[in-house]
DNA sequence: CGGAGTTATGTAATCGATTTCAAGGGGGTT
DNA sequence: AACCCCCTTGAAATCGATTACATAACTCCG
C-alpha cells in the first residue's frame, strides 16, 4: 500500500485524465466520452478507489443523512415504523440516523436538527419544543405531532379510531366502559380520550371512568389492579386501552387474579403490534399501519427536501380488529 | 440575513481574529487568551455560528458515525439493544446509523463498511459475508457472529444458556423435551441446539425431537401445530423454543386448540423479550441482558477506533428466569 | 542588554471531491 | 475560408473547517 487509500486523483493519474473527468464519471457518466470513461472505470477498479463521502458532502452542502427523533428506542412500537422509514430512504441515497429523546438529555437532541448534520428530520414525540426546530431543516411530523408547529404530519385519525374502537364495545352491549389513557400532555392522549367520550355521548352513555397510564405495560398493569379494586358491581364490563402494551399489562393482571378476559372484562387494545394476535385470547385493538407511517414520512421527507413546500397531513386509514377480547357482557 | 449561514470567517471578521483562533475556541479553549476567547464566543453568539460537520470531519479524516447492521429491524429483540448503544454513542459523540441487513439487497450493505461513512460499525447478523468486512473500518460483533471472521464479539454463551433451560426441564420430571430451532446456518442455532443435546446427553436422555423454526411468531405457531399434530401419547411433554417470540407463536397455537400450558405441556423460551412476563401464562425463559449487549458493544467499538487491537470477546452473563409456563409433567 | 523560553496569534496549506469556465477539435454551412 | 455549434476535457476555484509552521510580544535571567 503506497497511499494509505486512494483518492481521486491516483485515479486522475492512472488513468491519464484530470481529476474532473474521473468526477464526473462518477457521478454523470453519459457525458464523458465512451472510451474515456472505459479507462476511467478501469482505473477505478485497479485502483480500488472509493469515493469520500464527506468530500463530497462538503461540496454538495449535503449530509445525506437524515435523523429519526425517537420518543424511547426499546418500545417495540416504532422499530416496525423505522423499518418503513429505512426502506424509502436507503433507495434514495440517505442513511437514516436514530435518536431516542429520551435517553439523551432535554435540548441536547436538537443538535441533530443542524443543517450540516442532517438534511431533514423525522420526528416521533410531540414533547420536543417548537421553537428549537423552527427554521432549521425540513421537518417532517409522525404519529405524534406539536401543537402549534407547521410541518408536514403523516398520522391516523386517533380520535376517529377511539370512537371505532368504543362503539364495538357498545355494540357488543357494553354499557360500563373505563378507558386506560396515555401519558398526560400527550396529544394522542387527549385525542384518543376524546374519541372516548365522543362515542359513549352520541349513545347516551355517560364518560368515562378514566384510569392513568403512560402507554407501558408496567401501567397498564396498574390499572388492571386498579380495576381489580374496584367491588366487583362497579367494575366497568369492557376497558379501552389507549395501548396494546398497557392491554397486555392489564389482561395478565385481571388473569393473574383467577378471572377470565372476555368473560369477566372486555378488553380492547390500540396499535396492533405484532404480538397481540397471538396472546391467549388474542387482543382485539385498533391496527395502526406502521410501515406505512415510517414508508409515507420518509417520502413526505424527500419532498420537502427536495424543496416542496406542502405541509397538509397524510392520515393513513386504521382498521378495527376484532378477535378473542372482546365479547358481550355476562349476563 | 445577509448570508445564508454564518462560517467561520464571519465569526472570525466579527471578532478582529484569525480563523485559526475561532477554530481554536472551539475544539481547544485553553489555549486561546482569556479576553479573546471572550470576544470569540460573543461573536459566535451573535452571529448565531454553528459549525459545519462535513467541513471538520473531511478535515480529521473521520465521520463521526457509527453504523449498527440489524439482521431486521422490525423485530422487537433489537430495538432494546440499539438503545443501549446509543446511550453510550450519543455522550463520546457519535452518531449511530442504523441499517437493515434484510431490507437492503444482499451486498450493497457493505456500503456502510466504508471509512468515509461510519468511523465503526457493530455487526449484529452473522449472515454477512466475512470476505466483504475484512480491512474496512473497525467491526464489533454483537449476539451473532461470522465463522472465521476475527472481531471481538459481544455475546452471551449460548450454548450454556440453553443447557440451563433444558436442565430445568428435566428437573422438573420431564424426559421428552423438544426443541424448536431458529434458523437453518445460523450460529445461535447450532448453539442452542448443541446446548440442548449436551444437557439430555448428561441425562442419559435420547436426542430431542427437533422442529424448524426461525425466531419468529409465525415458525413458533407452525412448530405448535406440528406439536398438536402428532398422537398425544407421542408429544414431547415439553419444548424449548430458541426465541420468546417462536415460544409466543407455540403457547398462542396451543391454547387455541383447547389445551393448557403448562398443564398439557411446558414450555421455556429464550431472550426475555419485556411483553413474555406479562403473558398468561408468563413465560419461564432465558433473560438476555440486551442493553448491556448494547453498551458493551458500542463500548468495545470506541476502544477500538482508539485504536485498542484487542479482539477478545466479551460474555456477558444470562439468568434463568422461572415463571409460569413450565411446570412437572401430567401423571 | 542579549538570548532563551513561553504564550498567543496569524498565514497558508490541507482534507478530497465537485463544478464553473474556458478552450481545443471536429463537423457542417454558407 | 470563415463561422458556428457541439462534444469533450482540463485548470482552477470552491465547499468550511483544522493545523503545521512562522512570527511577534513578553518574561526571565545571567
Amino acid at each position: 500500500m503506497q497511499h494509505q487509500r486512494p483518492k481521486i486523483v491516483d485515479v486522475a493519474r492512472l488513468a491519464g485524465v484530470s481529476t474532473a473527468t474521473v468526477s464526473r464519471v462518477l457521478s454523470n457518466p453519459q457525458i464523458v466520452n465512451a472510451e474515456t470513461r472505459r479507462l476511467v472505470e478501469e482505473a477505478i477498479r485497479q485502483t480500488g478507489y472509493r469515493l469520500n463521502h464527506a468530500a463530497r458532502n462538503l461540496r454538495h452542502r449535503r449530509t445525506g443523512g437524515v435523523v429519526a427523533l425517537v420518543p424511547n428506542l426499546s418500545n417495540s412500537f416504532f422499530s416496525q415504523i423505522l423499518a418503513g422509514m429505512a426502506a424509502v430512504l436507503a433507495p434514495a441515497g440517505y442513511n437514516l440516523l436514530v435518536a431516542d429523546t429520551r435517553a439523551e438529555g432535554g435540548a441536547s437532541i436538537l443538535r441533530y436538527a443542524e443543517p450540516s448534520r442532517a438534511d431533514g428530520l423525522i420526528v416521533l414525540d410531540g414533547s420536543l419544543p417548537a421553537e428549537g426546530l423552527a427554521r432549521r431543516v425540513p421537518v417532517v411530523l409522525a404519529c405524534e405531532w406539536i401543537p402549534g408547529f407547521a410541518a408536514p404530519r403523516v398520522k391516523i385519525d386517533n380520535r376517529q379510531a377511539a370512537q371505532m374502537a368504543v362503539e364495538h364495545l357498545i355494540a357488543l352491549g357494553h354499557r360500563q366502559i373505563a378507558h386506560v389513557a396515555g401519558p398526560v400532555g400527550n396529544v394522542l392522549t387527549d385525542a384518543r380520550l376524546a374519541g372516548t367520550e365522543l362515542a359513549l355521548k352520541a349513545h347516551g352513555l355517560p364518560p368515562p371512568r378514566v384510569f392513568p397510564g403512560d402507554f407501558t405495560l408496567a401501567s397498564g398493569q396498574r390499572a388492571g389492579a386498579a380495576w381489580l379494586a374496584l367491588p366487583p358491581g362497579e367494575r366497568p364490563t369492557a376497558v379501552f386501552l389507549a395501548s396494546d402494551e398497557m392491554a397486555c399489562g392489564f389482561i395478565g393482571e385481571v388473569q393473574h387474579s383467577g378471572l377470565t378476559v372476555p368473560r369477566d372484562v372486555s378488553v380492547m387494545g390500540f396499535d396492533d403490534i405484532e404480538l397481540v394476535a397471538h396472546m391467549t385470547p388474542a387482543l382485539s385493538t385498533i391496527h395502526q399501519p406502521r410501515n406505512a407511517i415510517g414508508r409515507h414520512a420518509a417520502q413526505r421527507l424527500l419532498d420537502r427536501i427536495g424543496g416542496d413546500e406542502g405541509s397538509e397531513d397524510t392520515v393513513l386509514p386504521v382498521e378495527l380488529v376484532l378477535r378473542g377480547s372482546t365479547a358481550p357482557p355476562r349476563g
